[in-house]
DNA sequence: TCATATT
């Protein structure tokens, strides 16, 4: 309080000071904004503190966002509490990290698309150093002397970055191609693997007849991605969504298929109605039995993305970053959703984990590689009421990480279980079943 | 290999 510190200030809205968000991790749910922000003020400057929270319950979800002046202050604080202090309550150090998207969008990154085959770093050096300071240029390559027609190349500020976006994305053919280039922002790493995710979804859609014996996967009756794209140009997209659907093709048919009858009516929009019935619930399930789902969709007129990225000629990312909002890869929760969660009425605690009382939670190890929640929770609850099951998936692939939680109402049933499922051979590998490790000890007072 | 979370 009292003084007034500003960063430089300097004049109007210069491109410089720009300033840095970080995200911090283990932070005590009970902690303050204020609380906080003191905290931080200690070792750099801040000129934000905002809680992350839950958007229904508003409770903190245990971690924040710092807003630093600078990239300065922002390293700033990582490096002095980074894994450096715990703080009361928290079961281990403060994460302290550049938020998603920000250390791309610090760099200046860009993406430049449709190159010749054939050019030269000093080719593109030079056309691009008319726009400001090359800090780094890779160009994909196949072969030291084949490009693959696209490159990275960092500037030294956003300015130069923006003026070479405005003065030759889609405008400006290089010697010996005959489409202009594509410029735009370079993909954030999530955005990365949120691709990557969808490419590894799209591939095990495309193995039709893998499922003779085995009961057939969720995404084993995936028709392959990229069919319902074009159909974004329409005008069947709802208009308020439209903006958004960076990535159109979550939208699958076969998913939403899944999906409670009531649901079908949005969840089938943005496929043209003529198609509704030839994709329609019933038809899905006869077209996929008669391995139909290869051909039936070729059929369809402007299959190819016109580009080799969707998004195409657009630098569409603003300043900070936003979409992602709709990106969601299939979620658990979905998943839970769509199958037959009928059994038992278990509840596999998606969102929110219940824990069971001290010694009825249970730690599990090499859980075969195709277990979801559900089906963690299937393969344990003979001995006892599960009140919850938790596969731990990586976040951006979706891939199991092999281990995961069960919760039981007693310690007894959880005693049960390990006696019963530790060391028992599922898949390929043994389980490890073991009570979960206690994180809160003594309660502070 | 123990609940890690990006308004």
């Amino acid at each position: 309080m009292a003084e007034a510190e500003k960063s430089s200030d300097s004049s109007g809205g210069g491109g410089e000071g720009e300033s840095v968000k970080l995200f911090v991790g283990q932070v005590p749910k009970h902690m303050t904004e204020a609380q906080l922000l003191a905290m931080f003020k200690e070792v750099a400057i801040v000129d934000e503190v905002n809680i992350i929270r839950d958007k229904a319950t508003k409770a903190s979800r245990g971690c924040c966002f710092l807003i630093c002046p600078s990239r300065q202050e922002a390293d700033k604080a990582v490096s002095a509490c980074h894994n450096k202090r715990t703080l009361p309550g928290a079961s281990s150090p403060l994460q302290v990290k550049y938020a998603d998207g920000e250390l791309e969008r610090l760099e200046h990154k860009l993406f430049i698309g449709m190159l010749p085959k054939n050019v030269s770093d000093a080719e593109v050096s030079a056309l691009f150093s008319q726009y400001g300071t090359i800090k780094d240029l890779q160009i994909l390559r196949g072969s030291p002397q084949t490009s693959k027609g696209c490159a990275f190349l960092k500037y030294e500020t956003k300015e130069q970055a923006l003026a070479v976006l405005e003065a030759l994305n889609g405008k400006h053919k290089m010697e010996g191609s005959s489409v202009p280039l594509v410029i735009k922002w370079a993909d954030t790493e999530k955005e990365r693997q949120a691709r990557k995710a969808q490419k590894a979804q799209s591939q095990a859609s495309n193995v039709p007849h893998s499922s003779a014996t085995h009961q057939p996967s969720l995404f084993g009756a995936l028709p392959p991605m990229g069919y319902l794209p074009q159909y974004n140009g329409f005008s069947y997209q709802h208009p308020g969504t439209y903006g958004l659907m960076q990535y159109p093709m979550q939208n699958q048919p076969g998913f939403h298929n899944l999906v409670s009858p009531g649901n079908q009516g949005t969840a089938l929009r943005g496929v043209p109605p003529e198609l509704v019935s030839t994709v329609g619930p019933r038809n899905f399930a006869a077209m996929q039995s008669a391995g139909y789902m290869g051909s039936a969709y070729p059929a369809l007129p402007g299959l190819q993305y016109p580009l080799a990225y969707p998004g195409g000629m657009m630098s569409n990312r603003p300043l900070g970053n936003s979409q992602g909002a709709t990106q969601s890869v299939a979620t658990s929760s979905d998943l839970t959703t769509a199958s037959t969660i009928s059994s038992s009425g278990i509840c596999t605690g998606s969102g929110g984990q219940i824990e069971g009382p001290p010694g009825a939670n249970l730690f599990i190890y090499h859980i075969p590689q195709e277990f979801g929640d559900q089906e963690l929770s299937n393969a344990f609850q003979a001995f006892g009421r599960v009140l919850s099951a938790k596969v731990f998936v990586d976040k951006a692939t979706g891939v199991s990480k092999c281990f995961g939680f069960v919760s039981y109402e007693t310690p007894t049933s959880a005693q049960c279980a390990i006696d019963m499922m530790n060391g028992r051979q599922l898949g390929g590998k043994k389980l490890k079943v073991q009570l979960k490790r206690d994180n809160k000890q003594s309660k502070p007072y």
